[in-house]
DNA sequence: CCATATATGTCAACAATCCTGACGTATTCA
DNA sequence: TGAATACGTCAGGATTGTTGACATATATGG
């Protein structure tokens, strides 16, 4: 259990705060998400392309079940948006070296600049949003989304470094 | 423009923690809606279902337009969740009284009791996680949060008071 | 070495959510 | 009275997700 922090025992919730902030995940998810489905549409790929280029990308060498546990949907559905990026060039399939059964998962030169076009918008957006609300508020942020966060999952999203290890499947049940 | 905050001029911004924000917003709404859409899943009903539901618990009496220029969708989507949300007893439409071309939209006593359980869960998230993370990071979670909204709808999210007007479609060019 | 478990893939059918385009009706408003 | 507005509806299609069943290759423990 991470401590309480100063101030939490005089944090009377109201009603109206938790409704705020159910809408303000509503609203940003919302427009977060905008651009790059509408770029998306254009070459004929939706969301869930985007999903799984991204974490192609921030976790080279991902494995299939890996990237199940985070996207949490089925391997089939997986499957259908998986074989598009590869048949279209964007992602590449590897052997594993040590485990011969795994597919290791990795960007292609386009996959990578569909990538860096499809999240460009999102940076900026972060970036904007964290300038305008200084350091303070981003810390803030990051406290309080990190525990929206399931508990099981709360270490892998922490581990920040680009080189980490991809995160395990731990303990999560795996879908049908 | 909002004027810039102390610490703003010192906020270098490095890839990866543009990329956590990326992540957060992602893991946060993923395990935000996993909850409310099992429930859903039980009933016959799905996310969008959801949504429709809070809203007019939200606003009381909004319009159909109105409704439309939240969740950004068409009105023919909306039609048939709506409409099985009317069908299945839990809203109701009312004609405008002032404008008889209007159909306004409420709850009823079973679509506020849906509303009530859906929402339950998110509330308790949100609760624990603004409990644990304390106060301040609560402001800042808000003004990052805010930010991340196209600015023309951050006046309308802001205005927290539930008796607040539901908000008008302001300038938003209306979809197909 | 063999039985079992794991990692992945695939076929089939179906459901939810969203889209575009085209009309139709009632009501308001200039 | 004619145009604009608010809402609804019919038709067809795309994307993303589901369940269930089955297949293949590889790893692993006894």
């Amino acid at each position: 259990m991470p401590e309480l922090r100063p101030g939490m025992q005089h944090l009377f919730l109201r009603d109206e705060d938790l409704r705020l902030g159910i809408e303000l995940l509503f609203y940003a998810y919302r427009d977060f998400t905008a651009e790059p489905d509408r770029m998306l549409a254009e070459i004929g790929l939706g969301r869930a392309h985007h999903r799984v280029v991204y974490f192609v990308g921030r976790y080279p060498g991902i494995v299939v079940g890996d990237l199940l546990g985070i996207l949490r949907i089925t391997k089939q559905s997986l499957s259908r948006v998986l074989g598009e990026l590869i048949r279209k060039g964007y992602i590449v399939q590897k052997r594993g070296a040590v485990d011969r059964r795994q597919r290791r998962l990795e960007l292609t030169e386009t996959g990578a600049a569909l990538e860096r076009t499809l999240t460009e918008n999102q940076r900026k957006r972060i970036a904007a949003a964290y300038r305008i609300a200084g350091a303070g508020a981003v810390d803030g942020f990051r406290r309080v989304m990190t525990q929206l966060i399931d508990e099981r999952d709360r270490p892998k999203v922490a581990e920040s470094p680009a080189s980490a290890p991809p995160p395990r499947a731990s303990t999560g049940a795996r879908r049908a």
